[in-house]
Formats: structure tokens, C-alpha cells, sequence
DNA sequence: TCTCGAAAATGGTCTGACAATAAAATTGAT
DNA sequence: ATCAATTTTATTGTCAGACCATTTTCGAGA
């Protein structure tokens, strides 16, 4: 009695996505370079354009081509981004009902540690870019202009951990800061209370990332998400009596 | 004179493919429901069936639905799961030639806190999992089956930050534990001595969950995936003259 | 009742055509 | 010779229709 498991019937289009996704990840294809046009890859592969087509939607939809109509149109090899990872990250926060309890928590791990690595690794420049970005957040602040102020503070995060040029770790930051502050665009938060206590954190951070003390670096970045958190909280059950709260 | 960005010319497949992912999203179709088949949505839609079959492969893609032949086929919504993190992870490390130091400093960045979080949230039967992974553990090891052994290991830090019950945390250690164990799977490394220690290690960590001491946990941890990276450096510049390592 | 084969429903694939787009080549006026 | 307008061409986007492959359902006959 032969004991097979359910036999296993690629799709065409799934077999030549891999076998592309393969030839780029190992190196043969390098970014920039443009991929055969449909009906030559057809005809090499002995598949309709149809089939085709679909292994290019998904390998479009893992970032790893773009393509273009028109004459000298066709397919390009890209450097996989972070995009990839924020999508997918935010298609599991949504899709599961992550509370954004956990979603905090993660970032309250993440950042930190981070906040360190920014402080052993960071360049002038990056140093540069996180006071371009704290300024920004301080006039939109002054401003009162409550959108700009969230999308320079997502900014402020994602600067601090490029300073860490620990890519992956960017990326992770880059999506789930993404999540909260679409999250946390409320009208109740972001006092100017709020805000002021902010901005003197962030400087705090800047600071003991500008004299590499990754010890300081990191316990300051773990009070001031803590302290986020809390006046998050806060105004969650102020404003809506304790409801369970999802992201 | 008016300034437009260059305009934009939504394919058919991506407004589908949009559509169907908010539906989903959104809760309006729930996990576990059919779609209508391919013919259906295409007249619904006023689609060829190409372009339904397009927008298909790109929700498939993101781990949105799954797809069956024959008679009572058709799609089928799916919860997103983790695997679509850790596929999007694995492309990102792979094509961005990320270095293994980076993979191993975000593993050291987020698995402590996760350790802290497992302690304090830990159910018994949480306990009792992570228990008989270890036991697993230590029988490849004794055996000297180190492949075994290595999925051992992976499978022991999963169940550890499992007992979080962080669902976002779980996804990010699975994603980079995938690819720190895909590429520590050397004979040189996961000496005799090194599995003694890791055992070791792991049943400090474990005791510390056990008495809910976040504290201990989590600095436990941290001197257990030091001392890993620590191990794997050695074994590294041993075997290969310290030569830039990629994963 | 059981077995086996036909029928039905569905996705998988192919072919061929035409539309839309954008770059390149050509033309023509200056 | 130069530059702008026009035509050509290479490419993806979309469609329609057919047939194949797979799986379930259901009925006919033993």
C-alpha cells in the first residue's frame, strides 16, 4: 500500500514565478535590468502569455518586478524594499484584529534596542536627518497641525532607527509605527500637553544618541514609548468608557 | 499652468484585486467563505476572466484567500496568517543581501522583551508546550541528529514568544528565527559543547517563565542569544579566515 | 446496498485578436 | 540644421471563446 500525500500539482504560473524569483534572489538577475517581454518569455518557457501573466502579478506583488506599458515598456528587476514587509505586516494587523495593545507592545520591544544600536552605529548625517526631522515635528507642533505633527513623528521614529543601519529592523519599525500612527491620528490625543512632552523626549533621545551613550539612548526611548502608551490609554477610556480597542 | 503628477492608470486587476482585499478586510467576508467563481465575478465585475483571474493571484499573493479545482472549488477566504510576513521577510533578507550580524542583532533586539512578555502572560499550557519542545531539543541533541536538533531550536524560541500571546511579535521572531536557522545549519558549528550550553541556557529561560520573573526572563534571554552570536562568530572567522558573512 | 461510470461544476491553459500607451523614427516647416 | 508635429512601432492591457484537468455529485446496474 503506497502511502502518497496529496500529489502535488504546481500551477504554470506558480513554476515560473519560482523559477524567476530564483534567477533574481541568486544574483543572475540584478536590479535594473529588464526581463524578456511577455510573448518572448512565453515562448521560452513554452506557456501562454496568460500564464504568464499571472507569474508576473505575482512576482509585482511580491516587489521583486515593476512594469510598464508602452514601447520599451516591459518588466524591470527591482531591489526588494520594506514596502513588502509593511504591506504584509499591515494586511496581518488588519486581518487578524491585532489589538493595538499588542501592536504597542511590539514597538515598546523593538524601539529601544534600537534606540541603542542608533547610538553605537549613527554617522553625522544621520544624526543630521533626526534634527531636520525634529524640527519639522516641533512647527507642525507649534502650528497646530495635527496631521503634519503624526506623519513627522512616524518620520522622527523611522530616522532614529535608520541611524541603527540595521535595514531589517528599519523595515520592522517602518511598519508597525505605521499601523499605530494611523491608529493614533485621534483629535482627543495629541494635546499640547501631549505634544510638548514629546518633543522634550525626543530631544532627550537625540542627545544620548549624539554622545553614542546607547545605554541612555535605550532607556530613554523605552520611557518615552512607555509614556506614550500611557497617554494613549488615557484618552482611550476617556473618550470611549474602556472599549476594547482594535487597530 | 497646471502641475499633475504623472496620471494614474489603475489596472483592472488591481482595482478587482482592492476591492476584494477591503471586502475581506473589513469583515464583509468573513474567513472561511467562497467567492463567487472566476465567471461570475467576471460579469459581476464586467471582467474578462483573465483580469478576474489576475486580481486573484494578487490576493492569493498576500495570503488573502486560496483557490481549489474542481467542482466545489473555487476561492476560499482566508484568515492572513504569519507565513506571509515570513515569506516577505525571507525576500527582503535574501534579495537586500542583508547581512547574517544584522539578522542575528534584530533577533537580539526583539527576543528578550518577547521573553519578558512570555513570563508574564505564560499560561500553564504554554509552559507545557515550550516544556516538550526542550525535551525534543535535548533527544536530537543527545542522538547527535543536528538537523533535527537545529529545527529544535527554532521550534523552542517560537513557543517561547508564543506564550506572549503578541501575535505580532510571534510573526517577527518566526520570520527572522526562519532565516538565522537556515543559515546555522553548519556542521561546525552545534558542537557538542555549544548544544550542552544552549540546553542550558534554555532551562534558565524556562524557569524564569515558569516564576513569572519578566525581569529574569528576559535578562536570561539576553545572555543566552549574546552568547549564540558569540558561539557563531567563533565558528565563523574559525572556519572561513573571518570572511563577510551573508545569509 | 455497493460500485462504477457518466455528468456537472469549477479552475487551468491556450489561442488569437484588438485597444491603449509610450518611446522612437520620420516628416516638414522654418 | 533645428525643432515641432506626426506617424510608426514595441510593448503591456484587455477581451472573447474554446478546450483541458480535476473533483464532486448522482444515477444506473449488479
Amino acid at each position: 500500500m503506497l502511502d502518497l500525500s496529496p500529489v502535488n500539482v504546481p500551477k504554470a504560473a506558480d513554476v515560473l514565478a519560482g523559477i524567476l524569483r530564483e534567477k533574481i534572489l541568486e544574483g543572475h538577475l540584478n536590479a535594473g535590468m529588464p526581463l524578456p517581454n511577455e510573448r518572448d518569455l512565453g515562448t521560452q518557457a513554452g506557456l501562454s502569455r496568460a500564464s504568464v501573466r499571472e507569474a508576473l502579478r505575482i512576482l509585482e506583488g511580491e516587489g521583486l518586478i515593476a512594469t510598464r506599458v508602452g514601447r520599451n515598456g516591459g518588466s524591470e528587476v527591482l531591489r526588494p524594499s520594506s514596502a513588502s514587509i509593511e504591506r504584509s505586516v499591515g494586511i496581518f494587523i488588519r486581518g487578524q484584529r491585532i489589538r493595538l495593545e499588542a501592536v504597542l507592545e511590539t514597538r515598546s520591544a523593538i524601539e529601544p534596542p534600537s534606540a541603542r544600536f542608533a547610538a553605537l552605529h549613527r554617522t553625522d548625517v544621520d544624526l543630521d536627518a533626526m534634527q531636520k526631522s525634529h524640527e519639522t515635528l516641533r512647527k507642525a507642533s507649534e502650528a497646530g497641525d495635527i496631521s503634519a505633527y503624526v506623519r513627522a513623528n512616524l518620520d522622527w521614529h523611522v530616522q532614529v532607527v535608520r541611524a541603527s543601519h540595521n535595514e531589517l529592523l528599519i523595515a520592522f519599525i517602518s511598519a508597525v509605527s505605521q499601523s499605530v500612527y494611523a491608529a493614533t491620528d485621534l483629535d482627543g490625543f495629541n494635546s499640547t500637553a501631549v505634544r510638548n512632552a514629546v518633543i522634550r523626549a525626543h530631544r532627550r533621545v537625540m542627545d544620548a544618541i549624539q554622545a553614542r551613550d546607547g545605554d541612555a539612548a535605550a532607556r530613554r526611548m523605552d520611557r518615552h514609548v512607555a509614556a506614550y502608551i500611557g497617554d494613549l490609554r488615557k484618552t482611550e477610556t476617556a473618550q470611549t468608557g474602556a472599549a476594547p480597542k482594535e487597530t
